[in-house]
RNA sequence: ACAAGAUCACU
């Protein structure tokens, strides 16, 4: 079993789906017994592959042999359910899965938060967030940010600001993801003094930033007529180690084109030129 | 021996 389970999985991990689906026929009739690692090996393995309804089969199989499932395989087939828009399974699956002797855990709630916000149903979510609560499972800095992400969408920032003073009181670490939620929400609601606290606060994680979602926080920081803000952030990001990209330096100057102030706008382009230089 | 979730970028 130890090996058949290690063959199929090498296949997977190539994503060679064919080659693994025949160790696993070669495995059953050689009569070789298959156990809970074999179909984790083959549902997680197809759920990354999208072949969402290889591993709903691989699933059914598994309940009819009755070998135990667990909480990572649950949580895997609601992603893909959730991927596909089917919801409704999804929340089957949810219910489903404690009668199969698996209870949800964060992770499983944060892909249900996740597939309610594909449908736009940011109520649910954050029931079931309260339900979370009610069953004494702690959120952790992912289930905040995709509750987070959900609620921005929908239009909820006021709530996203009551959940970032949640976390700070659960002392749950505030991630990179999550401060770019928080400071989406400030510039939705227009509350640039929050907004300005959030910045100052990130300093704290300012070594693990990446350019991709800093240059997304300079772009609405700055746009929203705040561009001293988008300035400090950017002074404070320089003295860490990061390279800005092209695009940030970009979107600074974009922004105080717009409210005119030529004279730092032409001070950032120069600040383009010195870099060529120093490529030479 | 296998493992599940968010944001951004790339495609």
């Amino acid at each position: 079993t130890y090996a058949y389970n290690t063959a199929i999985s090498a296949f997977m991990n190539f994503g060679m789906y064919d080659e693994a689906l025949s160790i696993y026929k070669q495995m059953t009739a050689e009569r070789v017994k298959s156990n809970s690692v074999t179909f984790g090996t083959l549902i997680n393995g197809a759920c990354k592959l999208r072949s969402y309804v290889e591993a709903q089969h691989f699933f059914d199989e598994m309940l009819e042999m009755q070998i135990d499932v667990n909480v990572e395989v649950c949580t895997s087939l609601i992603d893909a359910y959730a991927k596909q828009g089917l919801l409704n399974e999804a929340e089957t699956m949810f219910n489903k899965m404690k009668m199969l002797g698996c209870s949800p855990n964060v992770v499983t709630y944060t892909t249900m938060f996740h597939a309610y916000g594909m449908q736009e149903m940011w109520g649910k979510a954050y029931s079931l967030f309260q339900d979370m609560e009610d069953c004494g499972i702690e959120a952790d800095t992912v289930a905040y940010s995709t509750l987070m992400s959900v609620l921005n969408k929908c239009g909820q920032s006021q709530i996203v600001i009551d959940l970032a003073r949640k976390m700070r009181t659960k002392m749950v670490n505030l991630s990179e993801p999550v401060f770019y939620e928080i400071l989406t929400a400030c510039s939705k609601m227009r509350d640039w003094d929050l907004a300005d606290t959030v910045i100052k606060e990130m300093e704290s994680i300012l070594p693990n930033l990446s350019y991709g979602l800093i240059n997304n926080i300079l772009r609405f920081v700055g746009k929203s007529a705040n561009v001293e803000a988008m300035m400090k952030l950017f002074y404070k990001l320089e003295h860490s180690s990061i390279e800005p990209t092209s695009e940030t330096y970009k979107i600074l100057a974009d922004n105080l084109a717009t409210i005119g102030k030529w004279k730092e706008n032409s001070e950032v382009f120069s600040w383009i030129d010195d870099k060529k230089k120093q490529e030479y």
